[in-house]
DNA sequence: TGAAGGATTTGT
DNA sequence: CAAATCCTTCAC
């Protein structure tokens, strides 16, 4: 019994010398190892006239089967069937009825999980922001449902891959961020996640310390 | 076929 | 703390 996945321990030995397009066998472990991995690594956005807005991701959060957050936990449906299926891809929802949310599809195919994208730092600032958010442009994607509105991504991108030239695109870190985190310098905390009624107590929530996109509690 | 509730955000 | 707002899920 051979696990073809790479290491479930972040860090340098798997991480380093990655550049450019993450590959979905990078995305091919449990979302809590991806999770804290994807700091610092960038989300593409582009759109068919050409236009392409980057950012920084600042705030993730993993979702793994026997996890009762988890939307996979209770049995494959229409709208959770993508996290069943192999890494690479989105799975966005809409929640609340006005809200849409970003997951990176994580672990092999048949293990249901997911990393909840919670926060961007825009590389460049969308069109049409009104005067409260030129005057807090940290603030334009800070919260997934806020970093969803900025970017336009609703439903029709679920189930789409993250690969270079599509709609969605994501790319590891610049090396100098790469070498901070591979001296053990990258400042990364780790807590409980957020607005959950259940498995509120996994500390599966990881942001880069003190970045101001970041959710206060 | 109906109803409850949600991985959110904002303003009172 | 409640509203906005609608899709997903599960019960009947």
């Amino acid at each position: 019994m051979t696990d073809p996945r790479p290491p479930a321990v972040p860090g340098p030995a798997f991480a380093k010398r990655l550049q450019g397009n993450i590959a979905p066998s990078w995305l091919a472990r449990p979302a809590t190892a991806v999770a804290p991995d994807l700091l610092g690594c960038r989300l593409v956005r582009r759109w068919p006239d050409g236009r392409t807005i980057r950012a920084t991701i600042v705030e993730t959060e993993a979702y793994e089967p026997g996890d009762p957050a988890c939307h996979a936990y209770r049995r494959r449906t229409p709208r959770n069937a993508v996290m069943f299926g192999p890494p690479g891809f989105a799975y966005v929802y809409l929640i609340y009825g006005m809200y849409h949310c970003l997951n990176v599809v994580s672990d092999r195919e048949g293990v249901p999980s997911a990393v909840l994208i919670r926060a961007l730092e825009l590389e460049t600032l969308p069109p049409h922001l009104d005067e409260k958010q030129r005057r807090q442009p940290h603030r334009v994607a800070a919260g997934p449902g806020k970093l969803c509105r900025a970017l336009e991504i609703d439903r029709a991108l679920s189930e789409t891959p993250f690969a270079p030239e599509a709609a969605l695109g994501l790319e590891h870190r610049p090396l100098d961020r790469q070498r901070t985190a591979d001296r053990g310098e990258l400042a990364i905390v780790q807590t409980t996640r957020i607005g959950l009624t259940q498995g509120a107590d996994r500390p599966w929530r990881w942001y880069l310390k003190d970045h101001p996109a970041v959710s206060k509690r």
